[in-house]
DNA sequence: ATTGCAAATGCAATATTATTGCATGAACAA
DNA sequence: TTGTTCATGCAATAATATTGCATTTGCAAT
């Protein structure tokens, strides 16, 4: 399993902030750990890791953060896994997809533009009034093909 | 809940030679429910659905017959829901997506080989070796919006 | 048809993930 | 500082998923 950081720092105050949701000790806790873990974990991962620092949350209150959290956008449930992310693309409008590499677990937010027209497109022959959609690429990332 | 049929019949015991894993009952079994359930189902949900007509699967049993039943591309599994549906598409090659109607619960497989090319751009831009790439559309169809 | 082997299934146990209702406590605006 | 609203803790439970092992079954070779 290779470790990288790929992602730049963040002020977890400054997101929640931006959120406009209240300001919590256990809100504080989750982006923290989110922060520091950078890779999407699942609501009972972040519990462990909060353990392993000592200090505990309880697991409903954890799901209900991320909750809130990805409704106000700050967070992304990847929905194959369960498992959750702060958004990396902050200033970014529209769909996010991601890449994962299933080798050392490294997952990257991309913004796609043109696979957000085509899918429309799609919606739209079917007959379908598009609300959301969800793109998930997994493969080898750069590190581990080599 | 609407309800309407949009897919073909479908010849379980024909389904099963193509994919040549061994006939048996259970198989034959969890095949007819997905069939006759016509819809994207979980496993449990396929169990229920055979408790209806009195008949019984272990729901270990029917974990593993979807696990094979997918690898074998007669099945697909719904990451976001977790749930299985009859591979309806079974003459194209490639990838397949998925339409979903968040109203009614119809799901409508697609094919696109555009989202598909430019799906290996996004990942060869990444550095990725693409292995997998799901999509899964979400909104209201054509009979729910009206 | 019969046999033998590999593969599939049943069963039991358990892990993981997720949700709900209600009582208590904390944030923050007035 | 107070009051209301929203967040959290706790307890219970549901739903989803996996593993190991014993037994049975499909089916190919004879």
């Amino acid at each position: 399993m290779h470790s990288f950081v790929s992602k730049p720092i963040v002020d977890t105050g400054e997101l929640l902030k931006k959120s406009k949701l209240k300001d919590t000790q256990p809100r504080r806790m989750v982006l923290e750990a989110l922060a520091k873990i950078n890779m999407p974990v699942s609501p009972y991962g972040i519990q462990k890791w909060l353990l392993k620092k000592n200090t505990e949350l309880n697991a409903v209150t954890i799901y209900r953060i991320l909750h809130a959290f990805n409704s106000a956008c700050i967070v992304h449930r990847h929905p194959c896994s369960g498992h959750f992310a702060l958004c990396t693309l902050p200033e970014q409008k529209g769909h996010h997809g991601f890449l994962h590499c299933h080798s050392c677990g490294l997952t990257e937010e991309f913004c796609s533009p043109a696979l957000c027209t085509l899918e429309h497109g799609i919606a739209k022959k079917a007959g379908f009034d598009l609300e959301n959609h969800m793109n998930e690429i997994s493969g080898l990332c750069k590190h581990c093909k080599s």
